[in-house]
DNA sequence: GTCTATACTCAGATAGAC
DNA sequence: GTCTATCTGAGTATAGAC
């Protein structure tokens, strides 16, 4: 869901006190919700007094925003600028590039802890507006420009509403890549789904590009 | 999200303090998440004691459940026969079928009660089996089984894979309405977000159903 | 920065009178 | 089926010794 072209993973490893919280709040949140989990639990399984949790949160709220916090940066170090996306559109053909795209939103997405953060984030989206505003600029809105920028530098002038053929793309993905991390916890038959979101890839692909296509551009 | 084609809005109408929990917890549940709320503030609200509250429900969890089952109850009341789908689908022509299918979705999913529901559902899934098996199952593959038939009757023989077919038009629509879920809370563009549901349908018909159309077929 | 000890509040749930 | 009263445990957070 970061690096749609690089691939590249970022997420800084923690090693103190305060990263072990951290660590072990994100394991206990996603599995209980944030109100279902007490400081308790927290220093418990990190191995110190609630007193101790502390001198290193204010509150428990600020565990939960430190959390987020993660994913947001997560997200920033993999951005790319334009001008970057320019030059690999440039150099892939479009449905490699789209297939390239997916399997790195997918493998940021199985990254244990994001994985886990995008279930925090869900659990507590309709009660914390962070949480709902992560998902909808981070996970449908950005990626929606992301690939409408694509389709214009590939498409030129060929289809008017850039924004109208990325929402078509990316939100049966954002759709499926829910239902996997839910699957995910009913033990339920993942590589089905992850073959499903490939499909539309390559139906998206074409019944919807090639029709697109003009002559003298190459997809 | 359950009148797909008959349109009718089908939920009991409470009365006695035991229903009165019932909403009271809906109210108050979708807002702050299940474990956000204590038997205290529903009785307060309800206007009772908390032991009163356990002639009606042995727990907490029991509430939950209830809330879960009028939602399947609502969903099931409206489901219909493959016979009456058949009626229908021959009665009108595609465009306007799905139009007004979508149509009953939306109205269904603003209902104020269900709207709630759908809250809960979202904040609960990852903690409660039962939360997230409703999602996925009464409003992801329900919906695309349904999509899947009808366009096997539309389109006959003229593309093989009907639930890929019905996958690339519901998942959007499903996403969207997540979204609109969402944007409701924020007090965000509510009409926008409406408008790209029917252009994601009239988008859909124009590129990927008409292609399909073989010379004998009504659309 | 960890600990012990504790304050204080609130949770879910029950007993028994009316 | 409502109430008062209460139990028992758990919640967040703090004070102060080491």
């Amino acid at each position: 869901m970061f690096s749609y072209i690089c691939g590249e993973q970022v997420l800084a490893k923690y090693m103190g006190t305060k990263e072990k919280i951290i660590e072990v709040s994100i394991e206990l949140f996603s599995n209980n919700g944030y109100n279902g989990v007490s400081i308790r639990d927290i220093t418990k399984l990190v191995g110190i007094r609630e007193s101790s949790l502390y001198k290193h949160f204010k509150s428990k709220e600020e565990i939960l925003d430190n959390i987020f916090e993660i994913f947001i940066q997560s997200y920033n170090q993999t951005n790319l600028t334009e001008e970057e996306i320019q030059v690999k559109v440039k150099q892939t053909d479009l449905l490699p590039f789209l297939r390239i795209a997916i399997e790195n939103f997918f493998r940021d997405m199985e990254t244990p802890i994001l994985e886990k953060i995008f279930r925090i984030l869900m659990n507590e989206q309709f009660r914390v507006e962070k949480a709902r505003n992560i998902i909808i600029n981070y996970l449908m809105h950005y990626p929606v420009s992301f690939y409408a920028f694509v389709f214009q530098e590939k498409l030129k002038d060929s289809f008017p509403d850039y924004i109208l053929l990325a929402r078509e793309f990316h939100y049966p993905v954002f759709a499926m890549v829910y239902e996997y991390s839910v699957a995910k916890i009913n033990n339920g038959q993942l590589s089905e789904i992850k073959k499903q979101i490939f499909e539309h890839v390559d139906f998206y692909f074409n019944n919807i590009l090639v029709n697109r296509q003009i002559p003298n551009i190459q997809l």
